[in-house]
DNA sequence: TTAATTTATCGTAATATTGCGATATAATTA
DNA sequence: TAATTATATCGCAATATTACGATAAATTAA
């Protein structure tokens, strides 16, 4: 049987990977920094924004729904996507914990 | 030939996407959280803590010293490990721009 | 209804990651 | 020197990710 990674893992840790995981490829991270220069939503003119094909962007743009990073809304036939801000705390403030002074005076 | 990543992407996103790849395996979050609860460094004991192989634990650790988040001082027979902070303001802010109050009032 | 537009999904090939046992390396101890 | 201890690396198998063309699904326009 072994262990599973939910066994092994908590559930705080499993969220922090997945989501840190979905933030792990440069094309995420071009997709969010496009989204957010947007004033307003942008739809799929990502396509046109990044050299792959639009199976490739639709599929980034899956994952990145998948962690919570971004929202998609249907306006018509085309999709709306915008930043979804509701998991950023976590992360920041797992970063935080890692960047206290405790830790920096160390392996010196 | 085709486009390189490196050609497609800046090197900032290039290096913001393998820092947050270094941080998407629930193995490397748990490492972390580990040697941050330690307040002074910690060493190979890494390996009792967490179900992986000592070849596995070993790997992980390369990944997190390469990505910048972890440094390692050889002490006898040992290694240490420790907290590297010097990324985590560079991702600390990327996140807080994706979680600027522009871009949260959207695709409602 | 038919055609056009936009996005998602399927199937598949190429590549990358993960994990482990075995082994190598390097420092310490007997 | 030989044995011990601690960590890194190699080789390999299993799995996951990535990318793309083709196609499906869903809405709008003619």
């Amino acid at each position: 049987m072994g262990l599973t990674k939910t066994d092994t893992y908590t559930t705080e840790t499993l969220g922090l990977a997945s989501i840190f995981k979905a933030l792990g490829h440069p094309a995420r991270i071009a997709i969010l920094e496009f989204i957010a220069k947007q004033t307003n939503c942008i739809c799929g003119d990502i396509v046109t924004e990044l050299p792959l094909s639009q199976a490739s962007i639709s599929r980034h743009l899956g994952e990145l729904k998948a962690a919570g990073l971004i929202k998609g809304t249907i306006t018509g036939t085309s999709v709306c996507y915008c930043l979804n801000p509701e998991n950023m705390p976590l992360l920041v403030q797992f970063l935080n914990q890692l960047n206290s002074p405790i830790n920096q005076t160390c392996c010196s």
